[in-house]
DNA sequence: TTATAATTTTATAACTATTATAAATTATTT
DNA sequence: AAATAATTTATAATAGTTATAAAATTATAA
Protein backbone atom coordinates (compact mmCIF):
# COMPACT_ATOMS: atom_id res chain seq x y z
CA UNK A 1 0.00 0.00 0.00
CA UNK A 2 2.16 3.48 -1.22
CA UNK A 3 1.97 6.07 1.23
CA UNK A 4 0.33 9.55 -0.13
CA UNK A 5 2.81 11.63 1.13
CA UNK A 6 3.98 12.50 -2.64
CA UNK A 7 0.37 13.48 -3.00
CA UNK A 8 -0.17 15.02 0.01
CA UNK A 9 2.97 17.55 -0.63
CA UNK A 10 1.85 17.73 -3.96
CA UNK A 11 -1.74 19.14 -2.85
CA UNK A 12 0.30 21.24 -0.24
CA UNK A 13 2.11 22.75 -2.74
CA UNK A 14 -0.86 23.76 -5.24
CA UNK A 15 -2.31 25.01 -2.19
CA UNK A 16 0.71 27.22 -1.49
CA UNK A 17 1.17 28.06 -5.26
CA UNK A 18 -2.65 29.54 -5.54
CA UNK A 19 -2.17 31.52 -2.60
CA UNK A 20 1.59 33.32 -4.24
CA UNK A 21 3.80 31.40 -1.88
CA UNK A 22 6.79 29.16 -3.65
CA UNK A 23 6.51 25.95 -1.84
CA UNK A 24 9.41 25.88 0.56
CA UNK A 25 10.28 22.42 2.08
CA UNK A 26 9.45 24.77 5.79
CA UNK A 27 6.30 26.16 4.26
CA UNK A 28 5.04 22.85 3.32
CA UNK A 29 5.76 21.28 6.41
CA UNK A 30 4.52 23.93 8.82
CA UNK A 31 1.32 23.81 6.73
CA UNK A 32 0.64 20.19 6.44
CA UNK A 33 1.62 20.07 10.77
CA UNK A 34 -1.36 22.85 11.04
CA UNK A 35 -3.63 21.16 8.88
CA UNK A 36 -3.02 17.73 11.02
CA UNK A 37 -3.32 19.83 14.35
CA UNK A 38 -6.10 21.96 15.30
CA UNK A 39 -5.37 22.49 18.87
CA UNK A 40 -3.67 26.37 17.98
CA UNK A 41 -0.01 24.99 18.41
CA UNK A 42 2.35 27.75 19.25
CA UNK A 43 5.38 28.53 17.40
CA UNK A 44 7.03 26.68 19.79
CA UNK A 45 5.44 23.10 19.60
CA UNK A 46 5.33 23.42 15.52
CA UNK A 47 9.24 23.77 15.88
CA UNK A 48 10.00 21.05 18.07
CA UNK A 49 7.35 18.59 15.83
CA UNK A 50 8.96 19.73 13.08
CA UNK A 51 12.42 19.27 13.66
CA UNK A 52 12.12 15.15 14.11
CA UNK A 53 11.37 14.55 10.52
CA UNK A 54 13.49 17.85 9.47
CA UNK A 55 17.16 17.70 11.32
CA UNK A 56 18.65 21.19 10.71
CA UNK A 57 15.37 23.51 10.26
CA UNK A 58 15.39 26.74 12.39
CA UNK A 59 13.21 28.35 15.16
CA UNK A 60 13.79 31.46 12.41
CA UNK A 61 12.42 29.23 9.24
CA UNK A 62 9.19 28.43 11.57
CA UNK A 63 8.42 31.97 12.35
CA UNK A 64 8.54 33.17 8.47
CA UNK A 65 6.93 30.21 7.09
CA UNK A 66 3.94 31.12 9.59
CA UNK A 67 4.50 34.91 8.69
CA UNK A 68 4.13 34.17 5.03
CA UNK A 69 1.40 31.66 5.30
CA UNK A 70 -0.48 34.74 7.70
CA UNK A 71 -0.01 37.10 4.99
CA UNK A 72 -1.71 34.77 2.54
CA UNK A 73 -4.59 33.95 4.57
CA UNK A 74 -3.91 30.06 4.87
CA UNK A 75 -3.72 30.35 8.49
CA UNK A 76 -4.26 32.52 11.32
CA UNK A 77 -2.52 33.61 14.33
CA UNK A 78 -3.90 33.36 18.15
CA UNK A 79 -3.10 35.89 20.81
CA UNK A 80 -5.56 34.80 23.74
CA UNK A 81 -2.70 36.26 26.04
CA UNK A 82 0.59 38.69 25.61
CA UNK A 83 3.15 36.37 25.50
CA UNK A 84 3.10 33.04 23.38
CA UNK A 85 1.42 33.40 19.77
CA UNK A 86 -0.92 30.93 18.49
CA UNK A 87 -1.49 29.19 15.28
CA UNK A 88 -5.15 27.98 13.47
CA UNK A 89 -5.59 26.55 9.87
CA UNK A 90 -9.24 26.95 10.26
CA UNK A 91 -9.83 30.01 8.31
CA UNK A 92 -13.41 29.75 8.95
CA UNK A 93 -15.38 32.54 10.97
CA UNK A 94 -15.48 30.74 14.27
CA UNK A 95 -14.67 31.92 17.95
CA UNK A 96 -11.92 30.86 20.88
CA UNK A 97 -12.37 29.95 24.18
CA UNK A 98 -9.19 29.54 26.58
CA UNK A 99 -10.40 27.54 29.81
CA UNK A 100 -8.49 28.70 32.94
CA UNK A 101 -8.61 25.05 34.22
CA UNK A 102 -6.64 22.80 31.61
CA UNK A 103 -5.52 25.84 29.54
CA UNK A 104 -7.55 23.59 26.44
CA UNK A 105 -8.36 26.64 23.42
CA UNK A 106 -11.52 25.23 22.14
CA UNK A 107 -13.50 26.60 18.94
CA UNK A 108 -17.12 27.30 18.79
CA UNK A 109 -19.18 28.43 15.96
CA UNK A 110 -20.44 32.03 15.99
CA UNK A 111 -23.66 32.30 14.60
CA UNK A 112 -23.25 34.70 11.37
CA UNK A 113 -25.49 37.16 12.89
CA UNK A 114 -22.77 37.76 15.07
CA UNK A 115 -19.74 38.90 12.99
CA UNK A 116 -22.28 40.97 10.36
CA UNK A 117 -23.86 43.01 13.65
CA UNK A 118 -20.37 43.54 15.43
CA UNK A 119 -19.71 44.95 11.95
CA UNK A 120 -22.60 47.36 12.31
CA UNK A 121 -20.28 49.16 15.36
CA UNK A 122 -17.93 49.56 12.64
CA UNK A 123 -19.10 51.92 9.90
CA UNK A 124 -16.76 53.07 7.72
CA UNK A 125 -13.75 50.68 8.57
CA UNK A 126 -12.45 47.87 6.53
CA UNK A 127 -12.19 44.75 8.80
CA UNK A 128 -9.71 42.46 7.27
CA UNK A 129 -10.36 39.81 9.98
CA UNK A 130 -12.31 39.51 13.14
CA UNK A 131 -12.00 36.87 16.39
CA UNK A 132 -14.76 36.60 19.34
CA UNK A 133 -12.43 35.38 22.25
CA UNK A 134 -13.85 33.99 25.34
CA UNK A 135 -12.34 33.16 28.79
CA UNK A 136 -13.65 31.20 31.96
CA UNK A 137 -14.39 27.53 32.60
CA UNK A 138 -14.90 24.62 30.17
CA UNK A 139 -17.84 22.64 30.82
CA UNK A 140 -15.38 19.79 32.77
CA UNK A 141 -13.29 21.95 34.59
CA UNK A 142 -16.42 24.01 35.81
CA UNK A 143 -18.09 20.57 36.68
CA UNK A 144 -14.86 20.01 38.82
CA UNK A 145 -15.17 22.57 40.86
CA UNK A 146 -12.67 25.13 40.13
CA UNK B 1 -9.25 77.39 43.64
CA UNK B 2 -8.04 74.19 45.60
CA UNK B 3 -6.69 70.80 43.67
CA UNK B 4 -9.06 68.10 44.02
CA UNK B 5 -5.63 65.68 44.00
CA UNK B 6 -6.99 64.25 47.09
CA UNK B 7 -10.23 63.61 47.04
CA UNK B 8 -9.62 61.95 43.18
CA UNK B 9 -7.23 59.93 45.46
CA UNK B 10 -10.01 59.15 47.87
CA UNK B 11 -12.36 58.31 45.38
CA UNK B 12 -9.89 55.47 43.97
CA UNK B 13 -8.82 54.53 47.29
CA UNK B 14 -12.64 53.32 47.96
CA UNK B 15 -12.95 51.81 44.59
CA UNK B 16 -9.52 49.92 45.24
CA UNK B 17 -10.77 48.97 49.01
CA UNK B 18 -14.63 47.52 47.58
CA UNK B 19 -12.58 45.81 45.06
CA UNK B 20 -10.73 43.93 48.34
CA UNK B 21 -7.17 45.90 46.63
CA UNK B 22 -4.79 47.87 49.08
CA UNK B 23 -5.34 51.12 48.09
CA UNK B 24 -1.43 51.20 47.67
CA UNK B 25 0.42 54.23 46.42
CA UNK B 26 1.03 52.48 42.73
CA UNK B 27 -2.27 50.69 42.36
CA UNK B 28 -4.12 54.16 42.68
CA UNK B 29 -1.15 55.76 40.28
CA UNK B 30 -2.10 53.07 37.58
CA UNK B 31 -5.53 53.29 38.10
CA UNK B 32 -5.96 56.74 37.88
CA UNK B 33 -3.58 56.56 34.75
CA UNK B 34 -5.94 54.40 32.91
CA UNK B 35 -8.95 55.96 33.96
CA UNK B 36 -7.64 59.31 32.22
CA UNK B 37 -5.90 57.39 29.22
CA UNK B 38 -8.84 55.63 27.37
CA UNK B 39 -6.18 54.94 24.47
CA UNK B 40 -4.77 51.39 25.61
CA UNK B 41 -1.64 52.23 26.71
CA UNK B 42 1.00 49.68 26.93
CA UNK B 43 2.59 48.70 30.30
CA UNK B 44 5.94 50.44 29.43
CA UNK B 45 3.98 53.68 28.75
CA UNK B 46 1.74 53.31 32.14
CA UNK B 47 5.44 52.85 33.15
CA UNK B 48 7.03 56.05 31.47
CA UNK B 49 4.13 58.45 32.37
CA UNK B 50 4.02 57.47 36.25
CA UNK B 51 7.71 57.70 36.72
CA UNK B 52 7.84 61.55 36.11
CA UNK B 53 5.55 61.67 39.21
CA UNK B 54 6.36 58.82 41.10
CA UNK B 55 10.62 58.99 40.76
CA UNK B 56 11.77 54.66 42.18
CA UNK B 57 8.63 53.41 40.68
CA UNK B 58 9.71 50.03 39.48
CA UNK B 59 8.41 48.43 36.28
CA UNK B 60 7.34 45.02 38.19
CA UNK B 61 5.46 47.20 40.53
CA UNK B 62 3.32 48.15 37.73
CA UNK B 63 3.74 44.56 36.47
CA UNK B 64 1.60 43.98 39.69
CA UNK B 65 -0.48 46.41 40.33
CA UNK B 66 -1.84 45.94 37.02
CA UNK B 67 -2.14 42.42 37.42
CA UNK B 68 -4.23 42.83 40.51
CA UNK B 69 -6.56 45.37 39.10
CA UNK B 70 -6.63 43.00 36.67
CA UNK B 71 -8.07 39.94 39.00
CA UNK B 72 -10.27 42.44 40.54
CA UNK B 73 -12.11 42.61 37.63
CA UNK B 74 -11.37 46.62 37.39
CA UNK B 75 -9.29 46.83 34.42
CA UNK B 76 -8.91 44.29 31.37
CA UNK B 77 -5.76 43.29 29.48
CA UNK B 78 -5.64 43.47 25.63
CA UNK B 79 -4.15 41.62 23.23
CA UNK B 80 -4.13 42.85 19.92
CA UNK B 81 -0.82 40.73 18.89
CA UNK B 82 1.52 38.07 20.24
CA UNK B 83 3.83 40.35 21.86
CA UNK B 84 2.64 43.55 24.19
CA UNK B 85 -0.06 43.48 26.38
CA UNK B 86 -1.86 46.88 26.48
CA UNK B 87 -4.70 47.70 29.27
CA UNK B 88 -8.29 48.99 29.03
CA UNK B 89 -9.95 50.64 32.15
CA UNK B 90 -13.61 50.44 29.99
CA UNK B 91 -14.54 47.27 31.71
CA UNK B 92 -18.01 47.54 29.89
CA UNK B 93 -19.17 45.47 26.73
CA UNK B 94 -16.80 46.64 23.76
CA UNK B 95 -14.88 45.89 21.03
CA UNK B 96 -11.62 46.45 19.77
CA UNK B 97 -10.59 47.26 16.61
CA UNK B 98 -6.92 47.62 15.32
CA UNK B 99 -5.59 49.81 12.32
CA UNK B 100 -2.74 48.48 10.19
CA UNK B 101 -2.26 52.08 8.96
CA UNK B 102 -2.14 54.09 11.84
CA UNK B 103 -1.94 51.23 14.82
CA UNK B 104 -4.58 53.08 17.00
CA UNK B 105 -6.97 50.63 19.00
CA UNK B 106 -10.28 51.88 18.45
CA UNK B 107 -13.58 50.71 21.09
CA UNK B 108 -16.55 50.25 18.79
CA UNK B 109 -20.26 49.42 20.43
CA UNK B 110 -21.23 45.28 20.54
CA UNK B 111 -24.69 45.02 20.37
CA UNK B 112 -26.31 43.47 23.03
CA UNK B 113 -27.35 40.21 20.73
CA UNK B 114 -23.61 40.12 19.65
CA UNK B 115 -22.38 38.65 23.14
CA UNK B 116 -25.85 36.79 23.99
CA UNK B 117 -25.58 35.09 20.67
CA UNK B 118 -21.82 34.19 20.66
CA UNK B 119 -22.92 32.66 24.04
CA UNK B 120 -25.18 30.32 22.26
CA UNK B 121 -22.22 28.91 21.13
CA UNK B 122 -20.70 28.53 24.60
CA UNK B 123 -23.48 25.79 26.07
CA UNK B 124 -22.04 23.95 29.44
CA UNK B 125 -18.99 26.84 29.35
CA UNK B 126 -18.78 29.59 32.48
CA UNK B 127 -17.60 32.72 30.35
CA UNK B 128 -15.51 35.00 33.01
CA UNK B 129 -14.96 37.76 29.90
CA UNK B 130 -15.30 38.10 26.35
CA UNK B 131 -13.60 40.36 23.78
CA UNK B 132 -14.48 40.84 20.17
CA UNK B 133 -11.36 41.62 18.23
CA UNK B 134 -10.91 43.49 14.50
CA UNK B 135 -8.11 43.95 12.56
CA UNK B 136 -8.21 46.62 9.57
CA UNK B 137 -8.29 50.00 8.47
CA UNK B 138 -10.03 52.72 10.21
CA UNK B 139 -12.12 55.35 7.88
CA UNK B 140 -8.65 58.05 7.75
CA UNK B 141 -6.49 55.51 6.78
CA UNK B 142 -8.75 53.50 4.52
CA UNK B 143 -9.39 57.02 2.62
CA UNK B 144 -5.75 57.89 2.33
CA UNK B 145 -5.55 54.57 0.55
CA UNK B 146 -3.35 52.30 2.26
C1' DT C 1 0.93 53.50 70.72
C1' DT C 2 3.95 50.00 70.00
C1' DA C 3 4.91 45.49 68.34
C1' DT C 4 4.00 42.06 65.13
C1' DA C 5 2.61 40.10 60.97
C1' DA C 6 1.32 40.36 56.29
C1' DT C 7 1.56 42.64 52.05
C1' DT C 8 3.65 45.45 48.68
C1' DT C 9 7.56 47.64 46.43
C1' DT C 10 12.16 47.93 44.80
C1' DA C 11 16.18 46.47 42.42
C1' DT C 12 18.03 43.09 40.02
C1' DA C 13 18.51 38.99 37.46
C1' DA C 14 16.72 35.47 34.67
C1' DC C 15 13.77 33.85 31.22
C1' DT C 16 11.06 33.43 27.01
C1' DA C 17 9.33 34.80 22.70
C1' DT C 18 10.38 37.25 18.79
C1' DT C 19 13.00 39.89 15.37
C1' DA C 20 17.23 41.24 12.85
C1' DT C 21 21.34 40.10 10.23
C1' DA C 22 24.48 38.14 7.01
C1' DA C 23 26.10 34.12 4.81
C1' DA C 24 24.70 29.88 2.60
C1' DT C 25 21.35 27.47 0.18
C1' DT C 26 17.52 26.72 -2.77
C1' DA C 27 14.24 27.74 -6.30
C1' DT C 28 13.00 30.17 -10.43
C1' DT C 29 13.94 32.54 -14.70
C1' DT C 30 16.67 33.71 -18.65
C1' DA D 1 23.67 26.26 -17.44
C1' DA D 2 24.12 30.71 -15.58
C1' DA D 3 22.05 34.48 -13.36
C1' DT D 4 18.72 36.31 -10.35
C1' DA D 5 15.66 36.29 -6.65
C1' DA D 6 13.75 34.28 -2.60
C1' DT D 7 14.32 31.45 1.36
C1' DT D 8 16.77 29.18 5.11
C1' DT D 9 20.21 28.77 8.51
C1' DA D 10 22.84 30.17 12.41
C1' DT D 11 23.58 33.50 15.40
C1' DA D 12 22.99 37.59 17.93
C1' DA D 13 20.21 41.11 19.67
C1' DT D 14 15.96 42.91 21.43
C1' DA D 15 11.78 43.32 24.05
C1' DG D 16 8.40 41.98 27.22
C1' DT D 17 7.55 39.55 31.26
C1' DT D 18 8.38 36.90 35.41
C1' DA D 19 11.06 35.49 39.56
C1' DT D 20 13.65 36.59 43.70
C1' DA D 21 15.14 38.45 47.98
C1' DA D 22 15.73 42.44 50.73
C1' DA D 23 13.64 46.74 52.16
C1' DA D 24 9.73 49.43 52.99
C1' DT D 25 5.07 49.99 53.84
C1' DT D 26 0.55 48.97 55.60
C1' DA D 27 -2.65 46.65 58.52
C1' DT D 28 -3.69 44.13 62.76
C1' DA D 29 -3.25 43.09 67.60
C1' DA D 30 -1.61 43.76 72.09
Amino acid sequence: MPMCAEHSNERLSRKLRSAGLRPSTARVHVLRYLDRNRNHPTVDQIYRSLLESLPGLSRASVYNSLAALGRAGLVRPLAMDGNELRYDSSVGDHGHFRCRGCGVIYDFDLPPAVSASAADGLQGFQVDRHDFLAWGLCPGCAGAGR
